[in-house]
RNA sequence: GGAGGGGUACCAAAGCGGUCAAAUGGGGCGGGCUGUAAACCCGUUGACUUCGGUCUUCGAAAGUUCGAAUCUUUCCCCCUCCA
């Protein structure tokens, strides 16, 4: 294979399964094309769950294709039961077009739009899917599906043979994707539907509604499932999900986030989540002894992608200071305090308590306990402390921490 | 429609009148060792506390009792088997 945008799927570690690998590589070598994948929008941002298919996006405009987003408003009122134990709970109209609003600045901001030939095309599925008919839709689109074919799709079965409750509802789902590529494959030409493992089923429906209505060939592939080492899913962490807006996430705690990765999963991700060049790419992991710098290089790259280079170098230069030595960085979350307050004297627990670093108090004497809290680096031993002017006396400024990785800049106006 | 089993903390799961803020395991959190990793070890895991205690929890409500997660009644929800 030469260097298209399969192959390079391929070295990256994207490619799962695909329909005809070898028909659509021809296809997508002779011009460029179009393909899509559909995002859920049961929330206001989207998180590092997304981040695969988004960098696989990228990787696709990159190679001089044009991706199709979409913005799953219609499907969404239904919930995909793919991979999922029991039904979501349904959101509201309203919720789901504000959700939309969110969701798309994400990827205004990480699919390039500057070239015409390339830049990503938004749809939102409701605008099909809500003004279908039943009687009709049934006719034109339900004579297709045969329910022998649809119970043995893994999103179906897993659901039965656990004898858990599967809607009737949830049950169209599929019907529903694959309707959506149909209008995307006659409306803008788009040929390939790509998502998730989990998504298989669901593409394949709509691989062959568009045979079997047209009469024309369309492609699907999936990427792999992400595990990580410790088997948990990807993108949780103590704090609650790691979205992809700065506002629900800090650019450092991205960063930080990424710079946590363990051991096992370092190479992996940064093929899957850098956009270095694959063959430098190997030879730094290979000629690499040090994982740590291979963590900063991942975390770097990840930051610099979703909010820019220098929020990438200042989250670097920030753990640097905080982590390497021992000091205060220029990102790390600052809070204020007024001098009158300090001037008084505040309880230790209060401080931290009111700092929002934690929110019980007896989580916050536990920890002290266990020389948990630092004031300068300096662990707090009393839980009675007085913190005042004194701790002051060097700066206007303290660093605050709890634990090894929670820090805070606490000045004083 | 019939018969039975069950709902306990973040999750799983013991407890079945007082010694229960509730065993144990997982997870989380803090510490140690390290490399801001993994593994391992220690501590901790309802809230508030003047550290004496106080308040709120065992599906929901009402009741019995000096005293209830434990007994009674009603209600809600799950599951298994039979038809």
């Amino acid at each position: 294979m030469k260097n298209t945008f399969l192959s390079e799927m391929n070295s990256r570690g994207f490619l799962n399964q695909c329909t005809d690998l070898e028909k659509l590589d021809n296809v997508s070598k002779e011009k460029p094309i179009k393909a899509y994948i559909g995002f859920d929008c049961t929330a206001s941002s989207l998180h590092v769950g997304s981040l695969m298919q988004i960098m696989l996006l990228r990787l696709f405009q990159r190679h001089g294709h044009q991706p199709i987003v979409l913005l799953g408003g219609g499907t969404t009122l239904i919930g995909d039961p793919s991979g999922k134990d029991s039904t979501r709970k349904i959101l509201k109209h309203k919720d789901i077009k504000k959700n939309i609003v969110g969701i798309k600045k994400i990827f205004e901001k990480l699919l390039p739009s500057r070239n015409k030939k390339t830049k990503p095309i938004f749809v939102d599925n409701y605008s099909w899917l809500g003004k279908l008919k039943y009687i009709d839709f049934l006719r034109d689109v339900g004579k297709h599906f045969t329910i022998n074919k649809m119970l043995t799709f893994d999103s179906v079965k897993l659901r039965l043979d656990r004898e858990q409750s599967l809607s009737y509802m949830e049950f169209n789902y599929m019907i529903l994707q694959a309707y959506d590529f149909y209008q995307l494959f006659k409306k803008h030409n788009c040929i390939l539907q790509m998502g998730g493992s989990d998504q298989w089923g669901n593409i394949i429906s709509g691989v062959e509604l568009i045979r079997r209505i047209l009469q024309k060939e369309a492609f699907g592939l999936t990427t792999p499932l992400i595990t990580l080492s410790s088997g948990a899913k990807m993108g949780k962490t103590e704090k609650g999900a790691v979205w992809l807006d700065k506002k629900l996430f800090s650019a450092y705690d991205y960063w930080q986030f990424w710079r946590n990765t363990a051991d096992d999963d370092v190479k992996k991700f940064l093929k899957y989540f850098t956009e270095i060049e694959i063959n430098e790419l190997s030879n730094k992991i290979n000629n690499e002894k040090d994982i740590n710098k291979l963590k900063i290089l991942l975390a770097n790259e990840t930051t610099a992608i979703l909010h820019g280079s220098k929020a990438a170098h200042e989250s670097a230069e920030t753990a640097k200071t905080t982590f390497v030595k021992g000091g205060i960085g220029k990102n790390i979350p600052e809070k204020k305090i007024s001098k009158k307050l300090i001037e008084k004297g505040i309880n230790i627990i209060d401080f931290v308590f009111q700092n929002g670093m934690s929110s019980s108090k007896s989580e916050i004497r536990r920890i002290i306990k266990n020389n948990g809290i630092k004031i300068n680096d300096e662990p707090v031993t009393d839980e009675k402390k007085i913190v005042d002017l004194k701790e002051f006396s060097e700066k206007d400024y303290i660093k605050l921490s709890l634990g090894k990785k929670t820090h805070i800049k606490v000045k004083i106006i």
